[in-house]
DNA sequence: ATTATTGTATCATCTTCATAATACAATAAT
DNA sequence: ATTATTGTATTATGAAGATGATACAATAAT
């Protein structure tokens, strides 16, 4: 499985925003062992260093505990897990609906291509400009 | 009005979207005159050089079309310009539901997110997974 | 004709990111 | 005790992006 990294930016963040989706969604539970950052680096086909620094980074945001010489954990804090996952959430959403503003969308509009990709929630009133 | 433009990717992609966006929602209208490269550049607070880069992206994609002595202009095609516009929003969400699915966000729950955020749209039946 | 403005090209320099190659201290495993 | 694995730090190198400083050709404006 490779990890389609871009070139677009840079990729220690884009390791810090795959982990943590890795992390917030389960598939590396609460408490759960991560590998080393020199297996991961490897699995991910990127330098040691750079897998560090993305390590770095969710440390500092309290998401992975370090152990000297034992490796790296998930927190065991699930609430601090959810309370990130919250948040990642919020921003998507927020740009998501920023973007479609500046693209010219109305919140109607962009619902109606909601609609289209996924046919999901039904908007059947009848307002319109 | 600071062009509030992020250090986490490159500038000068980071301008074409900005005029991009500018273009399509009609901020600058089809056949529009633009601002040549060096007064652009001064507006956004960026070197000249990378100004032109993201012109030189732009005529690309075809959205805008140079006159060598005289500056350059939005595209006259209208079609084009709403085709890109269309693509662009598919392109946001796209991105956003692929995002909240790696979140772990099941697409209801990802609606009710947007009815938390933005109360529009409703969805009172009840199927589910 | 002259001048100013346009896009465009080039050069040097600086910063950030990524890689590679090590090295070291702490400790789990043996 | 020894070995292997862990996180961590260091140094050097290269590529990409951004800036600054010019420079040139074409042409609109005068």
């Amino acid at each position: 499985m490779a990890w389609d990294l871009g070139t677009d930016r840079p990729i220690y963040s884009q390791l810090v925003e795959r982990l943590q989706m890795q992390i917030v969604s389960g598939q590396y539970p609460p408490g759960g062992k991560l590998p080393s950052v020199r297996e991961l680096a490897a699995v991910a086909a990127v330098n040691p260093n750079t897998m560090q620094k993305a390590f770095a980074e969710l440390e500092r945001s309290g998401l992975i505990v370090t152990q000297r010489t034992n490796g790296r954990n998930v927190t065991e804090d699930v609430q601090q897990i959810q309370d990130i996952r919250a948040n990642l959430a919020k921003e998507q959403v927020d740009t998501f609906f920023t973007r479609m503003k500046e693209l010219g969308y109305a919140e109607r509009e962009t619902l109606e291509l909601l609609n289209e990709k996924h046919c999901m929630s039904n908007n059947d009133e009848g307002e319109q400009e």
